[in-house]
DNA sequence: GTAATTGCAAACGCTTTGCCCGTAT
DNA sequence: ATACGGGCAAAGCGTTTGCAATTAC
């Protein structure tokens, strides 16, 4: 896979161009997020990180998402109540989508966020620096498990 | 004002009708909520609450929070990675627009959102059960005072 | 060599829970 | 009378931090 021979440059040259040390940690979370599922937890991650290098530390997984974060190369979420999430950055604007029985996440483009940002902003003379629009819903497997197994709502 | 004593009367009219028992703390918890700004915290609620009856517990003010939600009469919302916040439901539809700086919560109509649901829904094929619209900003007057405190950005 | 980064464990802030006592019904 | 709700203190959770040892530079 050319994929990831180049992921992992990327990693590396993206933290040397930041000059902050490429410690193993760092490329291996790096690697990580690029290419598993779009959303994680650090928990997750840990998980996932620890089957590469099992005495890497919960507290490495979190710094280094800060350190992440601040550099712009992944965002954070605050879906659920609970915990947070993290998704890499990608160039293309999008909104999301979540099942409120499997967590499933859907990505979706929004276009009229752009046009609402704008009427908005001028309304209430605010510089708007960002736009979320959260929507929840019941997916489909869902819909249809749900119409099997709860038969009886007497 | 008329509002306020309709206002007793409906906190102990919805515990009742909900065969909830009608408690001092309840009650009162009730009444802040419904004549504080908008927007509140845990926290904040507590130290309104202690003003009138310095021995309700913190956790009374949780378990009622969580009761009022579960009987939908507030809605929690994750404005910023820390705590909760709660407002009153109102009829009207609205979203939220943050100011980043001072925290300001401005709440805008957004018919579009209806639209979107619809569309989202048909397009993905979910059964939607929310839209949440988040802007996030910079209000005029933190704006005007960011130009003054930062004047050398050498 | 030296400053940044790690692992560990302890602390953190917000929220929830167990227990026993008090109170609304 | 009795089950529900309260106060208190302790536990829970995800996250952050202090520190000594380790590592990249």
């Amino acid at each position: 896979m050319v994929e990831s021979s180049k992921g992992r440059g990327n990693a590396r040259r993206i933290l040397n161009s930041s000059s902050q040390r490429v410690t193993a940690q760092r490329a291996l979370l790096l690697e990580l997020l690029r290419h598993s599922s779009r959303h994680v937890d650090a928990d997750d991650l840990y998980r996932r990180a620890r089957k590469k290098n099992s005495r890497i530390s919960l507290s490495t997984v979190y710094r280094n998402l800060q350190l992440f974060k601040k550099l712009g190369l992944i965002e954070e979420h605050h879906f659920d109540e609970e915990h947070h999430h993290y998704e890499v950055k990608s160039g293309t604007e999008h909104q999301h989508l979540l099942c409120t029985s499997c967590g499933k996440v859907v990505e979706f483009a929004c276009p009229v966020s752009w046009k609402l940002r704008r009427d908005i902003g001028k309304q209430y003379d605010f510089d708007i620096t960002g736009v979320e629009v959260r929507m929840t819903g019941l997916c489909p497997s869902c819909r249809s498990k749900e119409n099997k197994t709860i038969p009886d709502r007497s």
